[in-house]
DNA sequence: CCGTTATTTAGACACATATCGAAATATCAA
DNA sequence: TTGATATTTCGATATGTGTCTAAATAACGG
């Protein structure tokens, strides 16, 4: 019960869904989810936070930059389900593709270049 | 997108997940739930109003009493998926146990004098 | 119609949480 | 080492939410 509740409180804010939504074309950095949301690098980083202790997504770290991403194949059920429950419950939000298509541009761009634009925020 | 967060967000308490359970076993009346509870009858009605404006329970009136339900098969693929994620989810947890002993001493007293010793406080 | 009863609504309050800016931490590069 | 940069942690603040009591609705029974 423990874990269901932090998962769904876990899911229950739009930003957090929205993370996990850009994170199924793969692994992302903080600073390119900063840059997608308009929001402060630290509020990112809690929201992150959030989810990763709640099992929703995994961590690696490379040098100065954290990339999370989905949890794998290796996943508790109760994870996969949720991340599959939601994927399919948002298809074609417009939100998700408004989201999808400022994501593309965050993609083509130099990583460095946008990690230097969020520091000096 | 809005209604998935009405999902997440209703399912993000921890007392509303215990309705949704305890009316896995057929329809209640808020009464029977504020006794499972043992919280303000104004409280477990607030709850009630959000899994319902969010479609995880159904209504009927009878009288003086409301009855809540889980949703038939004619609900949208969110909600009963949603559903059988915390079902498959929840299985298994002491709290669970805990209200289905509960529930069943509730379900074998009189609705009426049940409802009696609510109004009464 | 009037009193009783079941539920909901309204108002108040405490606590949780989303957000930000600033400081702390960790890592790279010169 | 020193400075720059990415992320996290901390402290403050504003908004949201769960809870209660009291009042309002609605429906039954005499």
């Amino acid at each position: 019960m423990r874990e269901f509740m932090s998962i769904t409180k876990a899911l229950a804010d739009e930003n957090r869904v929205r993370a996990l939504l850009a994170l199924r074309g793969g692994e992302l950095c903080v600073c390119q989810i900063t840059e997608l949301f308009g929001l402060a690098a630290s509020t990112v980083s809690k929201h992150l936070s959030i989810l990763y202790q709640a099992g929703l997504v995994e961590a690696r770290k490379e040098g100065r930059w954290m990339y999370y991403r989905l949890p794998g194949k290796d996943a508790p059920a109760t994870v996969r389900r949720a991340i599959g429950w939601m994927t399919q419950s948002i298809n074609g939000s417009p939100r998700e593709a408004e989201d999808a298509a400022r994501l593309k541009k965050i993609l083509a761009m130099d990583p460095v270049e946008l990690c230097k634009r969020q520091c000096g925020k």
